[in-house]
DNA sequence: CGTCTTATTGAGTTTAATCAAAGGGTGTGG
DNA sequence: CCACACCCTTTGATTAAACTCAATAAGACG
């Protein structure tokens, strides 16, 4: 969920608050007093089951916002995954500016829409593409967050492989042997950890067959 | 998406229409003009891809809301699967209700929140779960739109196999191979097609995990 | 420099997909 | 009413993909 800056003035009195790496930003249960937009960082969102399984849910980088659109206690836990700062607004903040400005309402709407679809892209994503269908389209997400997908340039990709397996639905030696994979076929160098680089955008969008997920 | 009751007067002059089996409600890319209560009988929604594959993103059933929580444009197919009486509400009159009633937005709000964690449930099922715990987990989600799930009672499964299939990210043999096993196991009966009757609910529970997506 | 964590690589197993064929209703026409 | 055809479903055999278990390698940090 992105691009609030049209709230303008309704959120002009919002704090700024720093997570050092790992420290939670909400638990799931808590109330929703208030939500957050990621300003410099990254934070993800995820659930944990009994069996021990996590699911993460989402990552979150700076412009987009976090906790919105939940009732009123948050449904997963979200922490940062590394030091992060956090512009504060609170839902009541929100909930004024709604009744103040009706066209609001609709573009939150429309906001939830986008959401939606985009979960919707995503379980696609999970249950129809191979293995190196999705880490090909998660490394052009990752590249289009950060610029254009640009060859040649160090991208950072800042979750751990632990991270990446639970975002995708796969296991860390999986996601390893897809980027090794993906390596030898001169698709993409791993310079280092945190971050990699594309060699060959045009193979690496037909590795994650473009029009499912790339979005 | 259910349960809009509460938007009383604003939607008295909505129409009834009928559809015949396997006749489009909308299609991806129309304009969102209106969407659509089910008032009897069952819809789907899904996405058709380029290669063929298709994802059936919901099944909706009396009481549900299709259409709503699109942009401007639908975003998926949706036809119906049986004869089935719907009714249509004019977006105009739901952003009329908004504007004279703020707290609607509000509720409007949490129905898309809930449309999310719904979708996330979903993921989770379709990217954590095996098979047969994708089936057992399917079936429980049906028993409980028709009636508390109850033992030994005939229960409708309206879809054929493909539809299943195609919902759960499976392939038509192994759901009917899931079926076949959880009939051999005693926790149901297919007495005919469409339809099916719980035996033990206990292990059906188990075999789903319950907490994941059962809701 | 050594320890600890994270990532990679390898071997074997499991699950579900694929390919292929047979069975079972349903409906139509003779 | 029966026979046939069609569609949907079930069952079987094989294959392929990803998981599990196990060991090694590479960084990070004190």
């Amino acid at each position: 969920m992105r691009q609030m800056s049209w709230m303008g003035s309704a959120i002009d009195r919002d704090s700024v608050r720093t997570f050092a790496p790992f420290s939670p930003i909400f638990h799931e249960g808590d109330s929703t007093a208030e939500f957050f937009e990621i300003v410099q960082g990254v934070a993800r969102s995820y659930k944990i089951f009994p069996d021990g399984r996590r699911q993460i849910i989402a990552f979150a980088f700076p412009g987009d916002i976090v906790g919105f659109g939940h009732g009123s206690t948050y449904r997963f836990d979200c922490d940062v995954i590394e030091k992060t700062h956090v512009k504060v607004i609170p839902r009541s903040s929100l909930l004024l500016a709604m009744r103040n400005r009706p066209e609001l309402s609709e573009k939150l709407l429309d906001m939830a829409a986008e959401a939606v679809a985009g979960m919707q892209d995503h379980s696609i994503l999970l249950c129809r593409k191979s293995a190196i269908e999705r880490i090909a389209s998660f490394l052009l997400r990752m590249a289009s967050r950060q610029s254009a997908p640009v060859v040649g340039k160090r991208l950072s990709l800042p979750m751990c492989r632990v991270d990446i397996a639970d975002f995708l639905g796969l296991t860390i030696e999986t996601v390893s042997r897809s980027l090794t994979k993906m390596r030898t076929m001169r698709v993409i160098d791993l310079p280092d950890r945190g971050g990699f680089v594309i060699r060959d955008l045009v193979k690496l969008l037909l590795l994650a067959e473009s029009e499912i997920g790339s979005a």
